[in-house]
RNA sequence: CGCGGGAUAGAGCAGUAGGUAGCUCGUCGGGCUCAUAACCCGAAGGUCGCAGGUUCGAGUCCUGCUCCCGCUACCA
């Protein structure tokens, strides 16, 4: 039986379209994964959907004077749609306002009560009289105490950029009526963090020389070595999974609470739709758990989830979370409310059937162990001087020239020398090396990888110069051409889980209907001589200069 | 203030048991002409954030400092 794999990737927050930053924080990365767990053969199910309740929804749905719901429908189709566009290839994208995670996560809240996992804790907080609503931090506005900023937020001033207490803020106003707030008692539910603290020590210290990353493991601790305190996962708002228990009327699920069970209610409707059972990817021992998100979500995801599951007694841990960290835009931090950022439908209106090329770039210059920066020129120079000018160029010339040479049949393949055994050797250690990146992790390394493989053919062509010995060595050419087609197949399925539609046309191209797992992309396996080769057909465009002015431009416009 | 990550050629990055600083792109020079003026070769370019220390020897270990990013709990 083949290994079996459970991979999500961060669920994405219903307020907002999805951005360059979100793609190449998990997504990508964890596509790739997937895709070459696929292709290895592994038993592997791939899970996302979009994050729906939460504060920040109900702020955007007055703001915009429209219902929560209209909020989180817009976005989530948008968001879904974006990721089909680029290929992230979820085997179920599903929503947390589904009616089967409302069940799943309700259920985990009472089975957690039931085991005395939380303590009721009584807390003042703001109020609204004329809402009759407890007002969250987002919600109240006053005066910064530290820079004096008249409209800060309760969490953090816009102005000089310091975090809150909302209780600090001079003049406070509720944001809904206008007015002062008063102050008034709630009780919440605490998730008793503390007490897993041991575990989650012990955990974390056997992930050491685990393929853990040090900037995921260094904040783990960091949060661990200060003391983990009880964590209150109940809110008082009226957008949410209602609190299951008595006393829990007015009061919902603390989002972040429930968005990880999402990840478990989403496997539970695939598995309805799909025939499959569900309970074999959370809680086998053997499966392996491995969630990409971005740094910003390492607590919740190394921290509370891991309490969460280990809890309910029969889950599953996280085997990896290979968190990234964040990317620039143009040297600036990437921004939803300053609208400083590369949305991906725009993208797909500017830039029509180039998603290819973006997973490139956000994969090459992935923040892996840093933040990284994302500027367009290096986009239209990763376009045009790599995947142009290496990629596609080689592919290119080889396919031309068995046209030329052969009316498009691969030649036979003769007396080998050495240079040919060199190709030979690259082209069987390629998906070892390539596939043993993937599996740490290292998808820039492995990428590059990939991409030397072209680099080699372009070199094997400039050194052998077929179209000289042409005129008297044709025997020669035959292998040479023949080796080089070899390159070209080993590059069309290796490239397939970084670049997964150019791998698919350069398969067309190359005329292959075969699909071989992983370890079985050697040379002479697939394309042997009397093959015939489709229509040589380029791969990439060049991007002009003045394509990358206008995006420039638009940036600074906003 | 505390904690975590980072600081290496013009740019983006590697450097995983301390031993003559690498890769990709860009620049300059040369070669080739099959190929989307693409490809191949060569060269220039770095006192590895700063200051100390350990060592025969440190980008790599220790100490202090500076700067950037993030976290510090109703912020995805």
């Amino acid at each position: 039986m083949s290994e079996r794999y459970t991979v999500t990737a961060a669920l994405p927050y219903a307020n907002g379209p999805i951005h360059i930053g979100h793609l190449a924080g998990a997504y990508i990365p964890a596509d790739i994964y997937v895709r070459y767990l696929r292709l290895k053969g592994k038993d592997v199910v791939f899970i996302c959907g979009s994050d729906e309740h939460g504060v920040a929804i109900s702020i955007k749905a007055k703001k915009e004077g429209i219902t929560p719901n209209e909020v989180i429908n817009k976005y989530h189709n948008i968001i879904k749609k974006s990721f089909e566009k680029f290929g992230i290839s979820f085997d179920h994208y599903s929503r947390t306002s589904s009616i089967i995670h409302k069940t799943t996560a309700q259920d985990f809240f009472k089975k957690m009560s039931q085991k005395k996992c939380f303590m009721l804790k009584d807390t003042i907080q703001y109020f609204d009289k004329e809402h009759h609503q407890f007002l969250p931090d987002r919600f109240v506005t006053g005066e910064c105490p530290k820079c004096g900023y008249e409209n800060a937020y309760g969490d953090q001033c816009e102005a000089c950029g310091s975090s809150l207490n909302v209780e600090d803020l001079i003049n406070p106003k509720s944001t809904l009526s206008g007015n002062e707030p008063t102050q008034k008692s709630t009780s919440h539910w605490f998730l008793k963090l503390d007490e897993s603290e041991k575990f989650l020590k012990e955990w974390i210290d056997s992930k050491k020389n685990k393929n853990w990353k040090s900037n995921v493991l260094g904040q783990v601790k960091s949060w661990l070595d200060e003391g983990l305190k009880p964590r209150a996962v109940t809110r008082d708002l009226n957008w949410g999974i209602p609190v299951p228990l008595k006393g829990g009327e007015n009061k919902v699920l603390y989002v972040w609470f429930d968005a990880p069970i999402g990840y478990i209610s989403a496997t539970k409707e695939w598995a309805n739709l799909n025939n499959k059972e569900w309970e074999s990817y959370w809680k086998e021992k053997e499966t392996k758990l491995i969630h990409f998100i971005g740094k910003d979500n390492i607590v919740f995801h190394c921290i509370i989830f891991p309490a969460i599951l280990k809890s309910m007694g029969d889950f599953i841990l996280p085997t990896n979370v290979p968190a990234n960290e964040f990317l620039n835009l143009e040297g600036k931090k990437l921004s939803t409310s300053k609208n400083w950022a590369i949305w991906l439908d725009d993208f797909m209106i500017d830039f029509p059937g180039k998603q290819d090329v973006l997973r490139y770039v956000l994969t090459v210059n992935a923040p892996e162990t840093k933040d990284n920066d994302f500027t367009w020129n290096d986009f239209q120079l990763k376009n045009n001087s790599e995947l142009v000018a290496i990629y596609g160029n080689f592919v290119n010339r080889v396919t031309v020239l068995i046209h030329k040479y052969y009316r498009g049949v691969v030649p036979s393949k003769n007396e080998l020398n050495d240079d040919d055994n060199y190709i030979f050797d690259q082209l069987t250690k390629a998906p070892i090396k390539i596939g043993s990146l993937i599996n740490e992790f290292k998808f820039r390394e492995g990428c590059k990888e990939m991409m030397n493989l072209a680099r080699i053919g372009n070199k094997y062509l400039a050194d052998e110069e077929p179209w000289k010995k042409i005129k008297n060595h044709t025997k020669r050419v035959e292998t040479i051409m023949y080796n080089a087609v070899q390159i070209a197949v080993s590059l069309a399925f290796l490239s397939a889980p970084f670049i997964p539609e150019t791998s698919e046309k350069l398969l067309k191209i190359l005329n292959i209907k075969i699909y071989p797992t992983w370890n079985h992309i050697l040379p002479n396996k697939i394309i042997k001589s009397g093959h015939e080769i489709g229509t040589p057909k380029l791969l990439f465009d060049k991007i002009e200069d003045e394509q990358i002015s206008i995006q420039k431009e638009k940036l600074i416009n906003r």
